[in-house]
DNA sequence: ATCAGCATGTAAGGCGTTACATGATTCA
DNA sequence: TGAATCATGTAACGCCTTACATGCTGAT
């Protein structure tokens, strides 16, 4: 029965820093954080309600103008909440790579089709790669402080796995097209 | 309203192969494919009974004995199924690493808390590791079928990314051990 | 005899997405 | 004035997991 809302980790973890809104929860995850968790408004503001109702975190309410905006602030329950999760042997990655999946049952087509699904998952690797290139650039300058070290650890491994897949990709088009010119009887 | 259930291509993906019950499709999912798929029981018994009533696969009981197992059989529909789903450009690789987010907010905790969940992944990929470096040995003696070699690209993406994390983990522990050693103050 | 593995399912519930609904503000 | 962005939410629905329920078979 225990729950095992992650999200609820990654807000937590994100208003440990600094009070924000749902909408602001959002934007974060929308940056670096997308690259190994998501989440949307659906998940968010339902998520919101849970833990303040659980005493985790504590809103108020802000108002520029005729416009409203309610501010979540972590409270200690939330951050042993938090610490807790930290020190849990326990952890789930879980991976659907839909590109393995393709690639895995691509011999029931031809091989052309494989060749130009590792091409789209390039393309798109090539692409976030760059952003996280950006990322550990602005993080590089200021590594003295204590999280960004953890940020920073963060965007090198996805750099780094990144870098892997396309040369895996390149040597993979290479066995696909050696195969396609010489194909064995 | 686009029906969006990979466990349907998986299924096809095997079924295009050979009969099978869903007993057997459990198992063959728990092999390599568990790398970049998982599925259970409660997933892939429905799917079954729903893509008969659809018309992609067929069933046949067959008994041995007093026991009686379903096996399902591929249908034209459900190859042209598994063919579209393989042409089409769309792809969606839904990476949840729940290690990366520990990392990623671990700046609340102690420094040896990280180091020890790094371990922990290390561990983890080390095991895995072993097992698909298995999967390829074998793989790479039958390499002139024509889905061997799509199974033996999928096996050496896991094993280029898995050891591409151990590479990750190893420069990641020399840093935060560094910084323990030298705090910035 | 007993236990692991074979074999098929259902029920409850959690988690999450997409789409919808609403309205204010800011900037071109 | 119109579009993008800020801001909060709900409803419907889909997908999946875990646990439960049941019973046969083969090997030790």
């Amino acid at each position: 029965m225990a729950k095992d809302r992650k999200i609820d980790m990654v807000m937590l973890g994100l208003l440990s820093h600094e009070d924000l809104t749902g909408y602001d929860i959002k934007k974060r995850i929308d940056g670096v954080i997308s690259f190994f968790w998501k989440g949307s408004f659906g998940s968010i503001y339902p998520a919101l309600n849970d833990m303040e109702k659980n005493g985790l975190i504590e809103s108020r309410t802000e108002s520029r103008g005729a416009r409203e905006k309610i501010l979540y602030h972590i409270m200690d329950k939330g951050t042993e909440s938090l610490k807790d999760w930290l020190r849990e042997e326990q952890v789930s990655n879980d991976l659907k790579y839909e590109t393995l999946l393709k690639l895995y049952f691509g011999g029931v087509e031809e091989r052309d089709i494989t060749l130009h699904n590792i091409e789209l998952f390039e393309e798109e690797t090539r692409r976030t790669l760059s952003v996280l290139r950006i990322y550990r650039d602005n993080l590089e300058k200021v590594l003295d402080d204590g999280d960004h070290l953890n940020y920073y650890l963060t965007v090198t491994f996805g750099i780094d796995t990144y870098e892997a897949y396309l040369k895996w990709c390149a040597k993979a088009k290479r066995i696909l097209e050696e195969r396609s010119e010489h194909p064995e009887k």
